[in-house]
DNA sequence: GTAATAGTGTCTTTTAGACACTATAGC
DNA sequence: GCTATAGTGTCTAAAAGACACTATTAC
């Protein structure tokens, strides 16, 4: 049996509003995906999410619902458009507002529900979840080396390497380091903290951070993808 | 009174869905945007834009509301973001999904209650709209050289130089027509027709077209503001 | 012819790619 | 010392900016 809902003009109007959120990561080098188990004991996985409740920010919803579902906050977090075509919840006609929200390598998943799958594998998905998971793919490959879309992915303060490791998992390509470097100091976006790390041999590394946590496009410099 | 929506489950719902468009064009090296007047005999103007039927996919409802208040269709439509905060819309909870459609200059729209203003100015408007229009235009500028947003903003067949005008409008810089039109055909997004075209005095111009009407990025090439 | 617009060629500047080289750590 | 990672310097290649020059039309 469907939901349905009418309004006080005797028109019919959506059963719910909805949000859903792809949370992003980096690890070994391949970027994976949040999902949760569905409310009910299906098999099938989905985006973390819920409704919109009266009142409420579809955004503030995103963050209730992905930290209720798996216990995470999100250091960053941009809208990625609206999913409403008919069909897509069989529960009825319910819109959905999808968030694209970026966590650190090592991020751990309070909720022990939640599991990681490869973002830009197959594995079938509730709802229109593929879809919505397709267009954070190619949402957050596109902004790569255009905006700050990847302050969340990485830590608060962390070296070139690092932040080469994530670039380098989300385009799909591999960079010089000292290009890199020198690329990645171009676009205004970073700034060094003075401090410096060393884990095992090697010299230790200065530690940057980004200038700032709300999205913003860089210089608008030009990054082809430069695969060494 | 405002509506209110309660769905079969017992809990509030959305009174109802909306879409709005922002139909933008240029004029005399200006970008306007497309508005109509409101429902009622209110001063207020508003983007064009209606509410989606059950059943109805919102980019269809987009367009068809578009034609059914403006007379016009859309060469180019692409969704710009949903716009959901509560408060809105004084009517109630109604999200809104919104689009964003380039037209060519001289697009003479056949409802005469429709009306241009500047895209980029301070023009009061009903709902949210000024937000929804302020991110039309930081969409269209982030886009323009990067991919064929400007497709329903040019006729089918259009010269360089019509083309350079619509993206000197658009990205507020002169650009030398040199290098405007080796870069743009650089981008791979258009080709000759053949055809030429020739207006009064001076040599006639080539005309080209987009290879492609739907949205599309381009190669990923470069292309900084270059003030001449 | 002149004025006007279209289009080509090419030199310079800027950005990016490649890669050799130096620096500092653990062992 | 050797190995591993970090970081610098610089040469080359590619893209963009500037601008002189040629081409074709109306008058």
């Amino acid at each position: 049996m469907r939901w349905t809902a009418t309004n006080s003009e005797g028109y019919p109007a959506p059963a719910a509003l909805a949000t859903d959120v792809v949370v992003l990561t980096v690890r070994e080098g391949s970027l994976l995906a949040l999902t949760v188990a569905r409310d009910g004991d299906r098999d099938e996985r989905a985006l973390p999410g819920g409704f919109v409740g009266i009142g409420e920010r579809p955004l503030d919803t995103a963050l209730r619902k992905l930290h209720e579902k798996t216990g995470l906050g999100a250091p960053y977090i941009e809208q990625l458009g609206a999913f409403a075509d008919p069909g897509r919840d069989p529960r009825g006609w319910i819109p959905s507002i999808a968030y694209l929200a970026p966590v650190p390598p090592g991020t751990v998943v309070p909720d022990a529900s939640a599991r990681w799958i490869p973002a830009r594998g197959d594995t079938p998905l509730a709802f229109d979840h593929r879809e919505v998971l397709d267009a954070a793919v190619e949402r957050i490959e596109g902004k790569l080396w255009w905006s700050n879309v990847t302050v969340g992915m990485l830590p608060g303060a962390f070296t070139l390497s690092d932040a080469r490791r994530v670039y380098e998992a989300i385009a799909q390509a591999r960079y010089d380091p000292a290009t890199f470097g020198r690329d990645l100091k171009a676009t205004g976006l970073i700034e060094p903290t003075g401090a410096q790390r060393a884990t095992g041999p090697g010299r230790p590394a200065a530690m940057y951070r980004f200038t700032s946590n709300r999205p913003e496009w860089g210089a608008g410099r030009r990054k082809r993808i430069a695969v060494v």
